[in-house]
DNA sequence: GTCTATAATACGATAGAC
DNA sequence: GTCTATCGTATTATAGAC
């Protein structure tokens, strides 16, 4: 189905180019500007095949969320996807407070991958409320997400208990996902995103050390 | 202009019924769901008033946004519209650290009125990314309730530098906003939510104390 | 699998009377 | 300020050939 036999990797097979196309113009216009027309122009092809593949338009959006969840997670170069982000360097796991850092902040950078993956996963998560069939995508990528940064976190602290590293890790990507919405939306510069990103992980971090009381000014 | 004379209040002038009613539709059915035609259904009014009263479309989204902060403001019992939430106690300014979570906890209650002001402020804050024009009012919005947060943080603990008040205000508010998000997509029970969102302030409380750590083990 | 052509209609916006 | 009637077109989706 795939002819992706040469070295580059251009040609690729149409319902692909389609997915690609449909993160590209739900990026650009949102999902309520995606118009098939639009949406098959930019990918090249008729629109009956957009159908053909996909059935409907809530076909293609569901299939689209997929897409760009799996985009993501190639391109975190780890687990998850989630408010999906890009490239970053091939993972070097050094300490795991600053691969924690890096995980989070991967996703506040201005660039056009990052841009067109969170806002095309931002565009879909706020449909998700009237559309019930993204949900499951949706509940699944943001649990995996919340596994894998519970899991730095508790590389980082092994003492606390699971319900708390998940509890910390779940603030920490739902923050994220907040302050990614504002900076896409053009409020929040993203270098304050990042900014306010980092004194959350801190403050987390910390409120888990801080967790046996006993323990907290022992050294002092 | 407005007809509200009798003690029950429930002759509206028309401009505000169909800003009532854009706030159900959208609640309801989304900016992507909101026709023109439905919601002049839902105000008991001709479609021809709603473009007479708000020029287009993208006005009367406007102009909804404006009007479900203000909503909110008065609802909350106090300052802001955000994430907008719904009535509560006639305020009683207690102790600063239980009116702060009262305030962000007010949320994150599960009633028809806030669902549906979140709900469709959520959807408005969505459609921002590609709407510039909603932008102002929203970075309007944000600004306030921040500063409100901020305020209540600054009673618990005067010591922090404003900055500091300001960036853990920042952060629970967008907290709240990602929060409120999931929940109502589905995918995070609102007890849940709120449970996160008590860790959170927590977490940040604690951290602003810890500000200044000679003093952190003075009492022990 | 992929295309062209077209059906069917939903939707935003306006004209003009009252 | 408010209504009824209508226009023009943008959009979804399908039919049917290749």
């Amino acid at each position: 189905m795939t002819e992706c036999r040469v070295k580059e990797c251009r040609v690729k097979d149409r319902k692909t180019a389609i997915l690609e196309a449909a993160a590209r113009v739900i990026a650009h216009h949102g999902v309520r500007g995606l118009r098939v027309e639009e949406l098959a122009a930019e990918a090249g092809v008729s629109k009956a095949l957009v159908y053909y593949h996909f059935g409907d338009r809530a076909g293609l959006l569901r299939h689209t969320l997929r897409f760009i969840g799996d985009r993501a997670e190639r391109y975190t170069g780890g687990g998850p996807p989630g408010p999906p982000g890009t490239p970053g360097p091939p993972r070097a796991p050094k300490d795991a407070a600053l691969e924690l850092e890096r995980r989070l902040l991967l996703e506040l950078r201005d660039t056009p991958e990052v841009r067109e993956n969170s806002t095309a996963w931002g565009e879909l998560r706020a449909s998700a409320v009237f559309e019930p069939e993204l949900r499951e995508e949706l509940a699944r990528a943001g649990r995996q997400w919340v596994r894998e940064i519970a899991d730095l976190l508790g590389r980082i602290d092994p003492s606390p208990p699971d319900a708390a590293l998940v509890g910390a890790a779940e603030r920490l990507t739902v923050l994220l996902e907040g302050l990614s919405t504002r900076w896409l939306i053009g409020v929040l510069p993203v270098g304050h995103a990042s900014e306010l990103m980092r004194g959350a992980i801190a403050a987390e971090v910390e409120a888990l050390r801080l967790r046996e009381p006993r323990q907290a000014c022992a050294v002092a």
